[in-house]
DNA sequence: CTACTTTCTTGTCAAATGACAAGCAATCTT
DNA sequence: AAGATTGCTTGTCATTTGACAAGAAAGTAG
């Protein structure tokens, strides 16, 4: 009912401590699971208890400001680890919601049966480990790019290196992803197509 | 010759699942060191080695982005711990400097110590969980700042929650980890002080 | 004390971005 | 098909911030 995805156990393969056939014993736990699109994979509020390998489809994370607008704080494709780190560990209540930008499939298991994998297999603990290092030097990087480059330059860096996000994606979710309106985004759009890009 | 500081058990102790005991335990592998001004804890290049606790004194990471400039991306003080997570646990070269910005005294644990106290004592495996995921947190919360706070409110926010980091760390770099300049921040501090702050 | 260096402030001007409003295009609903 | 909704673009204008340069203030060394 339930056949273990190749994409799960390549996933943690990727890990150099990790065996194959360890792999497959991770994998194994996993349970397969769709969101139909614009369905909430986590809600503000809730605790999040899906930790999950998105195996096909697109989503999106988002909270609000002070002022009650929307701030997409990510996006997560194919192949990429979605959960949130704060509200699954620490067993709190989300700030955050993640949505199914349309139909989507994944693989994903609790809180509970991770931590039974941690505790079983040291190496899988420094798999996990390794999630949350990645996540922070990411947003780390992220940081660096709002600090000193221009929105212009953030975009064209995220048109590069996630183009399908522009598919996937609304121009409101994009700019308020890169920190800025979407009024000024369109007018970056304008600017670097005169430009021939 | 090494007496554990109290500041080290107490700080273990605020995990939920650390007993005083095994604080204490894991405290007594910790040793002291002494960093004076403007000396490094970790500098660019080098793979960081040490996971310290801050016992005084103040500190401060910083970078350079692609114009060459230093960009600073935390202060830390007394009671907080030190280290760059991605060299840290990856074993790999670091793209941040750590330099005291005053004599500072701390306590400190090599890689490989911290690896064998998380393979003896699973509640400072979570323990170390806690630290990335409150980095995770508060660099989510920061970014969020960025991108809808005007300079004024981040530099306002700052001084109420580290007014430390006013006596301590010069306007420049605050200025960098506020992701402005120099001269923008002074025009705010006079605004400030014009609506009497 | 004086010269030097570093840090902070201020002035002027330009560029980037936001707020707000209107318009257009595509899609959805009935 | 008509109307409504949503997403994107554009115009106008104000505000924030940066770049650059000069000056004031404070700390450091001789």
């Amino acid at each position: 009912m339930n056949q273990p995805s190749p994409l799960l156990t390549q996933f943690f393969q990727q890990h150099p401590a990790i065996t194959p056939p360890k792999a497959g014993e991770i994998a194994a736990l996993f349970i397969r699971k769709e969101f139909s699109k614009n369905t909430f994979l986590l809600s503000e509020g809730k605790v999040n208890d899906d930790y999950v390998l998105l195996e096909c489809g697109f989503m999106r994370a988002y909270t609000y400001d002070l002022d009650g607008n929307e701030v997409t704080t990510g996006f997560y494709g194919a192949g990429q680890l979605v959960f949130e780190p704060s509200s699954f560990f620490n067993r709190t209540p989300s700030k955050e919601n993640i949505q199914a930008i349309n139909d989507c499939v994944g693989w994903h298991i609790t809180f509970e049966q991770l931590n039974h994998l941690f505790h079983l297999l040291p190496e899988f603990r420094e798999f996990g480990r390794s999630i949350l290092v990645k996540g922070l030097t990411s947003l780390k990087q992220r940081m660096l790019s709002m600090i000193n480059e221009t929105a212009e330059e953030r975009y064209s860096r995220l048109m590069q290196s996630n183009p399908e996000i522009m598919q996937q994606a609304s121009l409101k979710h994009i700019a308020s992803y890169l920190g800025i309106t979407d009024t000024s985004l369109s007018r970056i759009r304008k600017e670097l197509s005169k430009k021939g890009m």
